[in-house]
DNA sequence: CGTGACCTTCAAAAGATTTTGAATGTTCAC
DNA sequence: GTGAACATTCAAAATCTTTTGAAGGTCACG
């Protein structure tokens, strides 16, 4: 049968979602490859399965150590390194997430203040010239700008919310979606 | 002064978050540009302004107002299209994440259901052999992959939450967040 | 120590993506 | 209608990324 084994088909899917999320699809494929198996197991194993040479899954499994989602664990008796993968999915995303998503955060804050600051400077080099148009459009520009400053801080937000160290819930944004007094929903219907 | 103005400097930045999120990094130049425009642009100014070809212009153009962000206008008198930004941010963001997310989740989810169906198939077909061992991988499997699949449903829900059309207030966030019953703050030290 | 098994590195090749601009459509003012 | 101006397409070229595998390093064991 030419089917995809159930392995390597959740593999893929998980892999397509990681590459999805900027990283390299073969990271998620060694991933789940890993979460999936009871035992730890070796490079050669993953090589094989994944179908990745030996200079791949190295530099790939270095990269999932560095993200903090796969450990090398010592195997007795046996000579090679084995790996195994972190299981808390939560745990994960906060660490990825924090140190992703807060990067891009801070530099494009520092751009955008920077584009600010520097909109105030080239106005008042123009201002010689014609001010009232370059008075306005500089006005218009920070204007704007600022709307997307305060989307900056909108991502802060939704991303500390997320990675709030473990403590967070789904029934908070359960609530939040269908919480208490949103009209039409009867509170006791369902408890699921 | 080889300074990049202003206003470069902000495409940029927004063109990068553009990329970072799994676009071309023009789509979030372009439309950085226009946001940025008291008047509507022709595509020759993009082109000079932002150094693309005519070609590169014309389809990232397209792809911006296929997703919605920007709109073709007409200006009287005038032979060519300009071009204005849709400036509702959560407007875009919600119609963006809408269709890629959702996207992905289902394709992810349905996947893993696949993937447990099969593992479900493999382990009779395997139970000839070694029924024990067969039996209690295909439970650990079926375990974990319920793991992720529970991940994906989490994944809709914030998105959920974050699509909710225009209803999505930030003071909720907040609350979320540094909200009533804070353990740990004081109400009233720092209103920022 | 020497040996063999394993792991890592890295430069070159393959592959994927982006960019270009000339050719081809399309549109509107006249 | 016609023509000039503009927009679009697309295949080739340039660029960027990924992948490979052989060379060299490291390590545990005898």
């Amino acid at each position: 049968m030419s089917e995809l084994p159930a392995v390597l088909r959740a593999c893929d899917a998980v892999g397509r979602v990681i590459e999805f999320w900027g990283f390299s699809r073969h990271l998620g494929r060694i991933w789940t490859l890993l979460y999936l198996s009871p035992e730890p197991l070796p490079a050669a194993e993953i090589q094989r399965q994944l179908a990745v040479s030996a200079g791949a899954a190295s530099m790939h499994l270095r990269e999932l150590q560095r993200w903090g989602v796969v450990r090398k664990v010592w195997v007795p008796g046996e000579r090679k390194d084995f790996y195994e993968a972190e299981t808390d999915l939560w745990k994960m995303v906060f660490r990825v997430m924090q140190e992703r998503e807060t990067k891009l955060l801070d530099e494009t804050e520092a751009a955008l203040q920077q584009s600010v600051e520097q909109l105030r400077s080239e106005a008042a080099q123009q201002a010689s010239s014609d001010p009232d148009t370059a008075a306005s459009l500089e006005a218009f520009r920070t204007e704007r700008l600022e709307g997307l400053l305060e989307f900056t801080r909108l991502g802060r937000m939704v991303l500390g919310m997320l990675v709030q160290d473990g403590g967070f819930d789904l029934r908070a944004i359960e609530s939040l979606l269908f919480g208490p007094g949103l009209p039409g929903s009867d509170a006791s219907a369902e408890d699921r």
